[in-house]
DNA sequence: CCCCGCGTAGTACCCCGGTACCACCCGCCC
DNA sequence: GGGCGGGTGGTACCGGGGTACTACGCGGGG
């Protein structure tokens, strides 16, 4: 069972929420809050598994309940509501610590497997806002700079060699590269223990270190 | 009608996805390829509005394929489709430009879900996976200061949490830091375990390339 | 005053990573 | 033909890493 606190400055709105997810058995609705300061309240008092959280409401809004909920520890998910997929919204939500955020056009069923996600730790984002999100992510990339290439401390690694040090600079397991490069792991566990001991590393970690310093692998963000 | 490219090794999970895509109206399909290299080729000469990617395959596996459908101008959608919820298959079937990520467990409702949203031109992500795209996403967005200090990602971590994830991006092994910090090895794993958990790092190494990509850590030589 | 966050420390357990060693195939070159 | 390097694969072993859980002292805030 599922506890649900609703939040939402309309009670024409709140009725409707609380008619659907009562409609179903998996979902209790254990509370309606009109506006952010009321949420943040009953949210620590309630302690419901998933709070409901509109976005424009008089006084504080449901960002900066979000964030106060966050910020308080408390365990509850939050899935955000909004009529409106303004990017701000969207992002301030999500950087308050939302678990997911929604519109509120959605089909019923995309909202109760919304909420179904939320309690399970998963996350969810409406399919319309999901776009721009991973537009940003795949353009937040390449600029490479200076080429690692011929480093001379690379000169003694063979080609697949020089593969395996790569995954191994994106974190990457044995058991994954493995996967990657469909090889076995006894393989890739060979290769790894010949590059350790080509760039004179101990350890996969320090290869990791290694990889960063001479430019094999990049920071992604900051 | 939305046309189907159908990518998969298996040729069983191929007319799994038939069967179910052929039992409902909308969607049509018109091809199945069994590698990378097919994939590229048949969906440059169907022109299908989705092509439904495997990641595992033998020779060209399906990141690559869709890095090169792209690259190739094809308007098709890519909904790539994995058994397995690798963070890398994720990261770079995402940057190689796919409008969508599930895994094979979901129900029928949901792919055809995602089949819908990419053909409409929306991206959707697979709820468990959703989860480390927005801890991304929240990450790359806020391009603020290059202090470390203040990233968000660090409120969370004590100031001993911090000195410990620092030690963690020097390459240190546990009982090093506990030598350096005087501090007895089953407190080191204490610190490095909660702050594995609160930067959401599965082991030590996610947690070097974390306070790289933060500026935690930095490259030494070039 | 009592609770809670923080730092400290321990035990038990399991799995992955790393090493040592061996083996086979292939292409290349003497 | 024989040697050799690169790539692939296997077995066996062990130590460190990670998790789960518990515990205790301390200082600050309700």
């Amino acid at each position: 069972m599922t506890t649900v606190l609703i939040v939402d400055d309309q009670p024409l709105q709140r009725y409707a929420f609380r008619i659907l997810l009562e409609s179903v058995p998996e979902t209790d609705v254990v509370g309606e809050a009109a506006h952010g300061a009321e949420a943040v309240r009953m949210t620590a008092e309630l302690r419901p598994d998933v709070v409901l959280m509109d976005v424009r409401m008089p006084g504080m809004d449901g960002i900066e309940a979000t964030r106060r909920i966050v910020a308080a520890g408390d365990r509850s998910r939050i899935l955000v509501l909004t009529t409106f997929d303004l990017d701000e919204y969207v992002h301030a939500a999500l950087r308050a610590g939302a678990s997911g955020f929604l519109l509120k056009d959605a089909r019923p069923e995309e909202l109760l497997a919304g909420i179904r996600a939320v309690a399970a730790g998963d996350a969810v984002i409406a399919p319309a806002l999901t776009r721009r999100i991973l537009d940003e992510y795949a353009r937040s990339r390449p600029a490479t700079g200076r080429d690692p290439d011929d480093d001379p401390r690379l000169t003694g690694l063979t080609d697949r060699e020089r593969e395996i040090l790569e995954a191994i600079g994106k974190g990457w397991t044995n058991g994954e590269i493995a996967a990657h490069f469909v090889l076995s792991e006894s393989t890739v566990k060979t290769h790894v223990g010949r590059v350790l001991a080509k760039i004179g590393a101990r350890d996969r970690i320090q290869a990791v270190i290694f990889a960063y310093d001479i430019g094999l692998a990049r920071p992604n963000a900051g």
